[in-house]
RNA sequence: GGAGAACU
């Protein structure tokens, strides 16, 4: 059971859902992993729909959900932007008293945030013990994706008061919650806010998430322009 | 043996 687990893992990870699906229907027993490691194969690929409904399958089964699979299928949720489902989910890792874990409670967070819901993000953020960037990157690009710069900006400084600073994938994420919410002068500003006062040197990610927010809101010379002045080869 | 943020 474990070596098939691991092989579902390694299928997942090489975009290979169906040799992974394949493997799962073979195991004559099946426990809270391997049903987590299939439910993570669709997940990887973009498949959050189908994670969910293994998640379900899972429950009629009577396997225990556990920690792990919270966070796999709370993640499907945030992709899926299902608020519904996400807010059973919570009932549920309340009843496990799971709410506080980082992981947990950081997917958790990001379920509300991807679903607009910045109250309850909030919530969510207050009750995580030991916050890190990834949490604060989290509440901090929902607010973003909102349009809420300025309480991002607090959010911000208040993460330097607690000693941790926003790193690249902290503004990856800001821009591209900019770029999905077609907030375009916001993105521009978070672009210079993010080289001045957060002292981080672009990398081809970020060029990216600005190319694409131009040229989704139709703005293709001002893309184009943000091409030449790339200090590194577009990919 | 399966987990949390972004691009892809």
């Amino acid at each position: 059971l474990a070596v098939v687990t691991a092989v579902i893992a390694m299928y997942a990870k090489a975009s290979c859902v169906d040799e992974a699906w394949v493997s799962f229907v073979k195991l004559s027993e099946r426990d809270v992993v391997s049903w987590s490691a299939i439910i993570s194969a669709f997940l990887y690929n973009g498949q959050a729909k189908d994670a969910i409904q293994l998640f379900e399958e899972m429950q009629k089964e009577g396997i225990k959900t556990d920690k792990i699979t919270f966070v796999s299928i709370l993640d499907a949720c945030a992709d899926d932007v299902a608020l519904a489902e996400g807010r059973r989910m919570h009932d549920h890792i309340m009843i496990n008293a799971f709410e506080t874990d980082l992981v947990v409670g950081t997917a958790l967070l990001n379920m509300y945030g991807r679903c607009g819901m910045l109250e309850d993000a909030r919530r969510v953020f207050k009750d995580i013990s030991g916050r890190d960037v990834v949490a604060w990157t989290v509440i901090v690009a929902a607010h973003a994706q909102q349009g809420h710069a300025k309480e991002a900006q607090r959010l911000l400084d208040q993460m330097r008061e607690e000693g941790m600073a926003p790193n690249e994938v902290t503004f990856v994420s800001i821009l591209n919650a900019c770029s999905h919410s077609g907030l375009v002068d916001e993105g521009r500003q978070w672009f210079r806010l993010m080289k001045t006062t957060y002292g981080i040197v672009p990398v081809v990610d970020h060029y990216n998430c600005m190319i694409d927010l131009l040229a989704r809101a139709g703005l293709m010379e001002e893309a184009e322009a943000l091409v030449k002045e790339m200090p590194m080869t577009p990919t």
